[in-house]
DNA sequence: CGTCGGGTTGATAACTTTCAAATTTCGTGG
DNA sequence: CCACGAAATTTGAAAGTTATCAACCCGACG
């Protein structure tokens, strides 16, 4: 496949207009790819991690330990987005992330990425619109804590994972493929295992959503986006605002 | 005050050693400066939002309201912080942010402040830092939503506002001066009021801290770091890393 | 056929909210 | 300086949500 339909590409064209030229430093990365096998740890907590990743292809998720060894997943990445950006401006990184499936990447130097984004300022403002987004992200899980009950806060960050997906070409209105398990989601949402599980077949009863195994299916839509109170606007995806 | 002492530089130097004339371009903005009266919006939700505040003196803090009309607190700027860097890149702003206090601001347009930190490499890898530093507070908070209950949350809280306020000067081991109210530390934490309230209660009787209207007191720093499984490292304000 | 990693269920305990009311604090005008 | 009203804080009791603990189920796989 080429560059400009991966889903980094696409991901960043939701905002600005990219021509191939616009596009070319991120083709040499992209000729760079390789595969890791699911289970592999991209960034380590308390390490000095000064490495991102290119996710093209598979997902990874990324998490905070505590020292009670409970663990906080604060995200989870798909094609498209780009891990350990935070990481590479701090002395050590305050997370860790790891594969959830086989994925394909390219490893960038924190050097590598900034002389790539320095002198071209479309490509640049895509990326800065990219982080401000990841921001808007972590402030909606903070808002689905605290203000969202775990039915609504699973409803909630089910929809979000599908619009972001949705954005790449890998999901619709009926659902996506996902190999989240239920104690990451648990373990994502802030809830229990157990809890995540009733709640999952609250939902399922419902005929609301049905979360199984590698799928997560849509039944209803439109009642999900109201009870989870889903308003997309924060996620900024509605199509290039610099053409 | 001149704008080597502003909580601004100060701020930035904890991170990158920055001499006058790199500081130059937050000279103009200094300059400029104004006081804001308390109870203000500074970036309204919803809106098209394009510009940045640089808080020099006083509090604002950032929140999203949800349909049903509660608010979640999404976090706290003190001095030293930029207000609504996020909303700068985002059709519209996905939060509001109001005045805690009558505040010492400069308003900078995003052209401005893309402009002015451009052609200077040390100064805009400060800001990248501060940047960094910000995701990595939300992350903390959605830690603390998901992983502590409300006693351990609002200690680590309290502390991580300490530790910020200590950077610019402001605030010790022994405490630091607060204008939040309980109805704001309740929005911020996810508890309500009235829960917010027996918790401060219990960190007060056990002897570990005072919350009272303008004054956070830490009555016994080490237990409360330990209760909270506080670890500054997060925040990576230990000295410059590039001198 | 047995094992193992999910997933599911039930009962009880712990934590947090809700609702309702009292008390304290603080600024303002008399 | 004191009284008053509004805002903020505090308290109590009952209800609701979520965690904990302890099993059990089930399908994939060797």
């Amino acid at each position: 496949m080429s560059l400009v339909y991966s889903a980094i590409a696409r991901k960043l064209s939701a905002f600005v207009v990219l021509s191939k030229e616009e596009l070319a430093p991120l083709e040499v990365f992209y000729q760079r790819r390789r595969f890791i096998e699911l289970g592999q740890d991209l960034v380590r907590q308390d390490r000095l991690g000064q490495v991102v990743y290119m996710l093209y292809e598979g997902w990874v998720c990324s998490y905070k330990l505590q020292s009670s060894g409970s663990r906080q997943i604060v995200g989870f990445q798909v094609p498209g987005d780009i891990v350990g950006l935070r990481s590479i401006l701090f002395r050590i990184s305050d997370h860790s992330a790891s594969t959830l499936t086989r994925v394909e990447v390219t490893e960038v130097s924190s050097t590598d990425l900034i002389g790539s984004f320095a002198n071209n300022s479309r490509l640049e403002k895509a990326l800065q619109w990219s982080i401000a987004r990841d921001q808007a992200i972590f402030v909606e899980r903070i808002v689905d804590m605290g203000r969202r009950n775990a039915v609504e806060r699973t409803a909630h960050f089910l929809l979000e994972l599908g619009a972001r997906l949705t954005l790449v070409g890998l999901g619709d209105k009926h659902g996506y493929a996902c190999p989240i398990l239920q104690d990451m989601l648990a373990d994502s949402l802030g809830v229990t295992e157990e809890h995540i599980n009733r709640v999952l077949k609250q939902l399922r009863v419902h005929g609301l959503l049905t979360f199984r195994r590698s799928r997560v299916i849509f039944d209803d839509f439109d009642r999900l986006v109201e009870l989870a109170d889903f308003n997309v606007s924060y996620l900024d995806q509605d199509g290039p605002l610099l053409t």
